[in-house]
DNA sequence: AAATAAACCCCACAAACGGGGGATTTGCCG
DNA sequence: CGGCAAATCCCCCGTTTGTGGGGTTTATTT
């Protein structure tokens, strides 16, 4: 038997899911609320080991709440309930600490089905929502890194630069002239056309070459 | 009816799954092959909707294969099909551009159920894929940047510095006299312990200040 | 009422930087 | 073989920056 809380303000929604998971004889309902006012105090007393959570709710935001159960119980698993299907609030729920994201329109099977796997180590998702997950993680870790023909020793250098290091300081480290430095610099400016370290400095992370 | 091909070395398997999605009537395999030798050629012959991928083959890496099909055929969806569970490849994978993960151990009906899924527009995985997918991406974005108390002016003349621009040139945007552009860097450098503009950019980039 | 932080301003001076000229050597490509 | 990019080094010159001192005013907190 798992322990869950629920909190859904839909009352007739709320009363419909616990039936379903009780019936099931998988769950326990531990506590059931219309809104994040006790939720804290709750799951202090009753530990469930995971809530099923509205975003739309009267008062706390359901995200919020996810961050602050999240903050003081850490072993609590979360999983998101709600209508949203778009990107913003996926990616926040996911941020805060949201172990899954289940939408509303989800069949009651499936989503029995969805929360008995959750249990087991999964993240349960809807397909479409596993699909934009996908894709944000594409854009996040992507970026097609144009490395402005910098050579290898010129990365080098950037790189120094991006320490903070004077001219003096990485001929130092690399054992050049400080007018080599100098050089390699110039070169750097030119091919990424900027004018100052801090340019450069900034271009280099915004390229993701850093 | 879907069509898609498939790509897997073992013979017998590669054949109960042709078995499995013919029969079901919803997918129609174009090709089924041994290897990623012809896969290029088979795909551009019959265009599939999607690919069923392994990753580990004889020959050719199953990833390396994703990035060349997407390259020249980016319509072409491929959801990866492996024992495989860690998460270098799941994350190799999903950068090279597939839209699905699904493992060998999945029974036969969840299989065909998630591919049906997928063609509507989900991205399919199992439970435990998509747990990794959200640590990770959790990991990719998360940081609890600290700010280091700057105050919002401050935070102002960071940002500018981080477009490269020199005391004189952010005075003259936000109307202020030089020696005051100068103070506020003063005591930016000491909030957060650095010595030039360059270190300054490249922390406030360090630690997600920008 | 006193303390504090933020935002604004000023001066001086040495060090560092940016832009403009050069130069040589090495290795690679056509 | 010639051309070329990369890597090394040099000088000049004006500007910018970093750091050390000052200041005032205003709003908030104690």
């Amino acid at each position: 038997m798992t322990s869950i809380g629920i909190i859904e303000d839909n009352d007739v929604l709320r009363k419909s899911i616990e039936m379903l998971l009780t019936s099931s004889g998988k769950f326990e309902v531990v506590f059931s609320l219309h809104d994040a006012r006790t939720l804290l105090a709750q799951t202090e007393i009753y530990m469930p080991r995971l809530l099923l959570m509205d975003i739309d709710m009267p008062g706390m935001n359901g995200i919020e709440a996810v961050k602050i159960v999240k903050r003081d119980f850490p072993a609590v698993d979360i999983v998101m309930f709600t209508v949203f299907e778009d990107d913003e609030k996926i990616f926040k729920s996911v941020m805060a600490g949201a172990g899954g994201y289940l939408l509303k329109k989800t069949a009651p099977s499936m989503l029995l089905q969805a929360l008995e796997d959750f249990v087991l180590g999964g993240a349960p998702m809807t397909g479409s929502i596993a699909a934009r997950v996908l894709q944000m993680f594409r854009k996040q870790t992507n970026q097609t890194a144009q490395s402005f023909n910098l050579s290898p020793r010129e990365l080098e250098i950037l790189a120094a630069l991006t320490d903070g290091k004077s001219y003096k300081a990485i001929a130092a480290d690399k054992f050049l002239a400080t007018e080599t430095v100098r050089s390699h610099v110039k070169n750097i400016y030119e091919k990424m056309h900027v004018h100052s370290k801090a340019e450069a400095v900034a271009k280099a992370f915004r390229e993701k070459l850093i």
